[in-house]
DNA sequence: GAATCCCTTACAGATATCTGTAAGGGATTT
DNA sequence: AAATCCCTTACAGATATCTGTAAGGGATTC
């Protein structure tokens, strides 16, 4: 089993609940915990110069804000700095993030080696994912449909610059006057209700109502 | 200290974590944690018809549909049938929603005794909290700004039926029908226009879409 | 009981949305 | 060069949205 682990997780009652969980289920010698993303890189990067470098980082995403100047603000980018500064460091991470698109770009871009979502069995999943990690395997929980992810719909830039100026309230009239003035191209009010209605197709939506409402509930504009 | 508590938290890292931090800080001798609301629900039934009553709830807002069927789906709903069975029982919140507003109600419509952000010092506050609760003080976490609900805008309960319907893609018309067959009244067109216009007043938005995108960028609806 | 206020409703006119048809142009294929 | 595909654009007709006026009813005030 892994012999040195670090934990990031901003959550208190979490962060003491995994600490207790793996010492509970795993012989692992020596588990830190830290609440924020900057003393955990610290920590990294200290044992990696005494030569005694962890071995597994587990993650949360989301950091949340508070009075303390932070370097590192998020998930992603403690995982991006731990792996240049560390390159065949194990990576977990256990989120709330559901989104299989989001997911995915942490497995290509990142070579992140395990995804746990925090929920009911997250614990009992964060045991099964660290052993199998810890045997060069991958995990994803399996709630997460990484292959949804391929079949999901891109908005493209001319897409998001509509859907901007409408969320902001603008007729597509006026957003195609705006998009003249500026010589963006394409502009024609017509090529916008085109634009649009495919988008209403495509995200199961009936009018700009919905359509917008439900990107903005998925986070995606 | 109380002697008999109950904990509705649906991670379980979360969950194991508050337990833990209970057990070693507090004499409570009788702490049972529960997954799902419903669970939560019936515990506290069985309880009151022993006799042997529990005396504060601790009770996330949100938890994470999966394949069980729940009757109860959010601790708001939990809190509001705990309340009905036992008004004299204590009731401690511990979520993530940090919007003065919808904490505001929580203490307005359901008298809870204490609310704690999740978060860096969740286990201290949490703490804290219990001990005041039991000495018949309220308790809410210090990052929450409670005098500033006061300045926002209210949506009532016909306002969200309205918006709820409109984010799913019906016309005005349709959801004066819709509510004309459902007995729901008001439900003339003339009216929702009028609703729908003030509230377009109220958050300086220009239209429908506009509206419904800005309040679920604010997470209002 | 009259006056006032507020909410509900009807209606109407100006705009905006949504959908379909059709024409033209650039890029690619055959 | 012709055929094809895809994107842009124009236009038109049916609906939907938005705003204003006005009438009626219930509750409260005077």
């Amino acid at each position: 089993m892994f012999k040195k682990v670090i934990l990031a997780e901003d959550f208190q009652g979490e962060n003491h609940g995994i600490a207790e969980t793996l010492h509970e289920k795993l012989a692992i010698e020596e588990l830190q915990n830290e609440l924020y993303c900057d003393k955990v890189f610290t920590r990294l990067k200290v044992a990696l110069k005494n030569n005694a470098p962890f071995e597994l980082l587990v993650t949360d995403l989301f950091f949340e804000e508070d009075h303390i100047d932070r370097k590192i603000t998020s998930g992603r980018e403690l995982i991006k700095a731990a792996r240049a500064l560390q390159p065949n460091l194990k990576i977990i991470v256990h989120s709330m993030e559901n989104n299989p698109l989001q997911i995915n770009t942490l497995f290509k871009e990142h070579k992140i080696n395990g995804y746990v979502c925090k929920g009911r069995n997250g614990m009992i999943e964060l045991v099964n994912a660290i052993n199998e990690v810890f045997h060069n395997r991958t995990y994803v929980s399996p709630q997460v449909n990484l292959t949804a992810a391929n079949n999901t719909i891109e908005l493209d830039d001319f897409d998001r610059s509509i859907l901007k100026e409408l969320a902001n309230g603008l007729t597509k009239k006026e957003v195609s006057d705006k998009f003249k003035r500026e010589n963006k191209t394409p502009n024609s009010e017509s090529t916008i209700d085109k634009r649009i209605s495919k988008l209403y197709d495509e995200y199961e939506t009936k009018n700009t109502t919905s359509l917008l409402f439900k990107l903005a509930k998925e986070g995606k504009i």
